[in-house]
RNA sequence: GCGGGGGUUGCCGAGCCAGGAAAAGGCGCGGGGCUUAAGACCCCGUCCCGAAGGGGUCCGCGGGUUCAAAUCCCGCCCCCCGCACCA
């Protein structure tokens, strides 16, 4: 097998050379149809692997198709350096890090002591550009390659700088902050691969809900609880803290009561921290706190109490809630509330009962973690199981209560239900699922957990909001959080507090992460709904292979949000309004299909970096303004300036982009979304196909750990053909295609025999057409069409199987049934596969012809070759050999076969079946003869080969079943080794019952 | 949790949208032919039972619709992928 890649090796290089030297893959404008496809570009911090091969392959074929179809075809590639990973490696590589060495020695195949040397992203990008080329070479793609590029090419820079002047323009680059996980060592956002722990670790964010105390020495305190639940503020029953040290802080001006930690914390998280004092929180409990927003709330019920509770009156109940939430934050109502409490408690004034729902106890529990978020929670007995089970533990504890002085009945208090789960029957979900479980202290914690999660479950999912939540009320739990968050920060008592959802989160420096939240970052406005829409609109009118990716692309873009498009460290593009910022990688990659027209004129030097002008790209790309401003402006030639504007409005748009699933959430969609910001709509993308991974033996490739399979290590060893066709057969659409390196082999014992079987038959002087040849050319037709179908749906496996695997099958019985005159089919056969396998096509195609396959016309569906009658002759012999063979295993030595041709009710049934429309409308008809109905199975057998096939079925009437086989005995007694007597009188009466048309009835002896 | 895709005979994998053949193709395994022999190649077999082309069972599990279900409907279990600022 050895010999034969071996020689497959010198044909495939023989005829890259060849291509190369013709340019037959330059493509330039012309009279016929246009066909842009494109690619994604490969990412240098490693060499191309099978992964990348899968792809490209697909696009490669797709374009050696299209080609052959009659259409110009533009098939351009370039390379992606920009971002942080090649100066990762860089790093890694200058300072000798043994596994980055053994991985890029033993998986990347980079010779060690070339690898040593690529110690810059500079070597690096260079290293890996050439190495990229000649494995693209080396598998012969139909690359257009005067149009190759790299993103760090100063006119790549200028063209992506004029872009986000672009975006700008319209308003799509914004500023904003947003959160990172952060490593303050190194100061540094963190990359999930320089994790030494939690790399499931998501950020989460708690609303901080602030509650308001006063304190003799310090005066107003915001004891801010934090709390994913945001509306459980209505069902508040205390607070819990944790009895041990906290701290007294001035943030943002305030002084806010928590955790050592969360004061830490916060300082990343664009608040001016101050520590004023440490505390400890026992001297805390027992003490109060006012929830602005139930004091709001409630207030017309205890207005009479306060002192000039006039000033409430006559308001709206917006008005009044935002009066009240306003006095609370200065701080003196908040004291004035909580005296009365205190007072009604004392029995001096009534209303204990609302009191005590705006004003609550600052209670102690040992769950409270002061490592998550502000290490102050409120406590929601009806809906956590946590704050339930403590309250309990705290009922029973007379020494803890003494010890703080708390008056029993600030515990001994119903809990607040403020949810309805739909379809249960709780009455208070958190007490009712504690009960369940027979959680009995705090210290259960696996237990509460449980409980949790349950109550947690049940209510945002099926939880719908009760009166108790005021003007909220009806809503769904699943939908409240972000409008209430909101609402809270308006109203002046909200926050937000950014927490990791598991910990630790460790840097690979040994250092805790944290969040940060970057400040005057700039985003691409995603969640702009014009936006948004415009892109949603569009994509329906696109084509989305496969399919069902389109509802996939539908939800990604609703679910896009911003986009933070820059960043401190990496190669790439400067923000030209803000040089301090690079251009994020992923945001410069989004439309520089439009370059590749570009980068022929760059590559072949009419085009500078200097040219490449703001007024140049606008009349250029757009057709904004005038060619000869944009001239002027750059410094070129009026009619350089019209000819690249004509070679773009030929090209454009981009007919194709064929990519791998993982860029659907990311890249797909900017790629989307920036072509509709900026180009119009004659412009924007036709088409996306998505394909899915390649694993190696089962196993998962990875390019910084290996196991990974070269793309060049893969034709070296299997040939270029082989690999392609491997490729492109493994599997379809997104489903992943598994390496298997026994399989590969076995395909190209396949080639092989593909190869010698032609260069057999293709000099050979064609003969005069039979019956057998006309199946040939028929069963060929047919196999022209599936590939055809395949290929425009971009079903490649389909494809291969139908024009390699099922000819091949043909071509065997063929030959096993004496056929000779094989080069009728060659030909086209030889185009059909041309763009699976073009170097071996090219290889046969010459030893007759002088032009190139690759450039001739792929085969057409010829209607008038399609011979039902002669595929009906042969799989009546086909049925007729597998009936006699099974009937002589049952006879120890079978020498001669009777056979009997008869006719039944089948006949019958044929003939109902070729009045009716459809094969259920058959069904239905002939099942309303009772007699039929016990013979159900053998009649839809039937009828589904009738109506498969029907134009067989027609034929078959007329089939002389008794003279295919005379013409045939010869045939069919070598096959069968037994004598075919066709003597019906020697066959039993009862076997005889049994023939049907098109089954004769045999008999054996 | 949300969203998308899946679970098919020893393995890989078609079929499912448009219900109708123990279910394409490949691999593996077994047998035969060819050959001095091995390899390559060609043919046959590969769920169970069966000395006459037959019967039984089968497509994650459990129901339902239908003359007929891998395919349609309902419920359940399990697996993979994405959830971002990273290419």
């Amino acid at each position: 097998m050895q010999d034969f890649v071996q020689e497959l090796r010198v044909i495939e290089k023989k005829w890259q050379e060849e291509w190369n030297k013709a340019k037959i893959f330059e493509s330039d404008p012309d009279d016929r149809p246009k066909f842009f496809i494109t690619i994604p570009y490969p990412y240098l911090n490693g060499n191309l692997h099978v992964g990348h091969c899968r792809t490209f392959t697909i696009g490669d074929a797709v374009a050696r198709f299209k080609r052959m179809c009659g259409f110009n075809v533009l098939f351009p590639m370039g390379f992606h350096v920009t971002g942080t990973p090649i100066i990762g490696l860089a790093e890694l590589i200058a300072k000798r890090d043994p596994r980055t060495i053994e991985v890029y020695t033993k998986y990347h195949d980079v010779p060690e002591d070339v690898l040593l040397t690529l110690t810059t992203p500079e070597k690096i990008v260079e290293y890996f550009s050439k190495e990229a080329e000649s494995a693209l070479k080396d598998i012969g793609y139909s690359i257009d390659w005067r149009r190759k590029f790299t993103t760090t090419d100063p006119p790549y820079q200028r063209f992506i700088e004029w872009q986000f002047w672009k975006l700008k323009e319209k308003g799509l680059v914004v500023r904003g902050s947003h959160p990172v996980r952060y490593c303050p060592n190194d100061e540094n956002p963190v990359e999930d691969h320089d994790l030494l722990m939690g790399e499931e670790a998501t950020i989460v964010d708690f609303t901080i809900i602030k509650l308001y105390s006063w304190h003799e020495k310090f005066g107003k305190i915001v004891f801010p609880c934090a709390t994913l639940r945001p509306e459980t503020i209505f069902g508040v029953t205390n607070i819990w803290v944790k009895p041990t040290k906290y701290v007294l802080a001035k943030v943002n001006g305030e002084l806010w009561f928590l955790s050592k930690e969360a004061s830490e914390k916060l300082r990343y998280q664009e608040k001016e921290v101050e520590i004023v004092e440490e505390v400890d929180a026992n001297d805390f409990v027992g003490d109060f706190v006012v929830n602005p927003i139930l004091a709001g709330m409630l207030i017309d019920e205890i207005v009479d109490l306060l002192k000039d509770g006039k000033r409430f009156e006559g308001l709206s109940d917006d008005g009044k809630l935002r009066k009240v939430v306003e006095e609370i934050t200065k701080g003196e109502l908040a004291k004035e509330l909580i005296e009365l409490f205190k007072k009604s408690l004392n029995g001096e004034v009534g209303k204990f009962e609302v009191l005590r729902r705006i004003v609550v106890p600052i209670l102690p529990a040992e769950f409270v973690d002061t490592d998550n978020a502000t290490g102050v929670v409120m406590s929601v007995p009806a809906h956590a199981p946590y704050d339930y089970i403590a309250l309990e533990d705290l009922k029973r504890d007379e020494k803890i209560l003494r010890q703080y002085g708390i008056d029993r009945r600030l515990i001994e208090i119903e809990p607040i239900v403020l949810i309805r789960i739909e379809g249960e029957s709780y009455e208070v979900p958190a007490v009712d699922v504690a009960k369940e479980l027979g959680i009995k202290s705090q210290s259960e914690k696996d237990l509460l957990d449980k409980a949790t999660k349950i109550v947690y479950k049940k209510e945002f999912h099926k939880g719908v909001l009760l009166e108790t939540t005021g003007k909220y009320a009806g809503m769904q739990v699943s939908k409240i959080k972000d409008i209430l968050q909101k609402d809270l920060i308006d109203l002046g008592v909200g926050d937000i507090f950014y927490e990791f959802s598991e910990k630790p989160v460790v840097c690979r420096c040994g250092t805790k992460c944290v969040v940060k939240v970057v400040r005057d970052q700039w985003f691409l406005n995603y969640s702009n709904p014009e936006w948004k829409a415009k892109v949603l609109s569009w994509l329906e009118e696109m084509t989305i292979i496969p399919d069902y990716y389109k509802e996939e692309f539908r939800n990604k873009i609703e679910w896009l949000k911003d986009k933070a498009c820059a960043r401190r460290k990496g190669l790439g593009t400067r923000i030209p309004w803000d040089k301090e910022w690079l251009i994020e990688s992923l945001s410069d990659s989004t439309i520089y299909m439009a370059y590749y027209i570009l980068a022929k004129f760059i590559n072949e030097g009419s085009l500078k970096a200097e040219n490449v002008t703001p007024e140049f790209l606008d009349y250029v790309l757009l057709g904004l303004g005038d060619a000869e401003k944009a001239a002027q402006s750059s410094g070129l030639n009026v009619e350089t300036v019209e000819q690249i504007r004509k070679d773009f409005l030929y090209w454009y748009p981009v007919d194709l982009r064929s990519s791998g699933k993982d860029l659907v959430a990311n890249h797909l969609l900017f790629f989307l979304f920036h072509h509709i910001a900026i180009f119009p709509k004659e412009h924007w993308p036709r088409a996306i196909a998505v394909n899915g991974y390649v694993s190696l033996e089962g196993k998962k490739m990875s390019k910084s750990k290996g196991p990974l399979l070269t793309m060049k290590r893969a034709v070296a060893e299997n040939g270029a053909d082989v690999t392609r066709l491997y490729i492109l057969h493994a599997s379809e659409y997104d489903s992943d295609a598994d390496w298997r390196k026994k399989d590969v082999e076995a395909l190209a014992g396949h080639l092989r025999r593909f190869f010698n079987l032609v260069k057999e038959h293709y000099t050979k002087e064609p003969k005069e057409i039979d019956q057998l040849d006309r199946w040939l050319m028929s069963r060929f037709q047919k196999a022209i069409k599936e590939t055809k179908d395949a290929m425009e749906k971009l079903q490649t496996r389909r494809a291969v199987n139908s024009a390699f695997f099922e000819v091949m099958n043909d071509v065997r019985w063929y030959l096993r049934r004496g056929g000779d005159n094989l080069v009728i089919i060659l030909d086209d056969w030889l185009k059909l596969l041309a763009p699976f396998i073009p170097h071996i096509c090219e290889e046969l195609w010459h030893m007759k012809h002088d032009s190139f396959i690759s450039l001739e016309r792929y085969p057409e569906f010829d209607e008038c070759k399609v011979d039902e009658k002669a595929e009906a002759v042969e799989d009546y012999l086909k049925r007729f050999m597998e009936d006699v063979k099974e009937v002589m295993k049952f006879v120890e030595k079978p020498k001669e076969v009777y056979v009997a041709f008869a006719e039944d009710w089948k006949i019958e049934v044929l003939k109902i079946a070729e009045r009716a429309e459809s094969m259920k409308q058959a069904m239905s008809e002939i099942m309303k003869n009772e007699q039929f109905r016990t013979m159900a199975k053998d009649i839809s057998a039937f009828l589904k080969r009738v109506f498969k096939d029907r134009e067989m079925f027609t034929v078959m009437d007329e089939l002389n079943e008794r003279e295919i086989i005379e013409n045939n005995l010869e045939f069919l007694e070598r096959e069968l080794g037994v004598k075919i007597i066709l003597d019906e009188s020697k066959v039993p009466e009862e076997k005889r019952k049994l023939a049907m048309p098109g089954k004769p009835a045999i008999y054996v002896v």
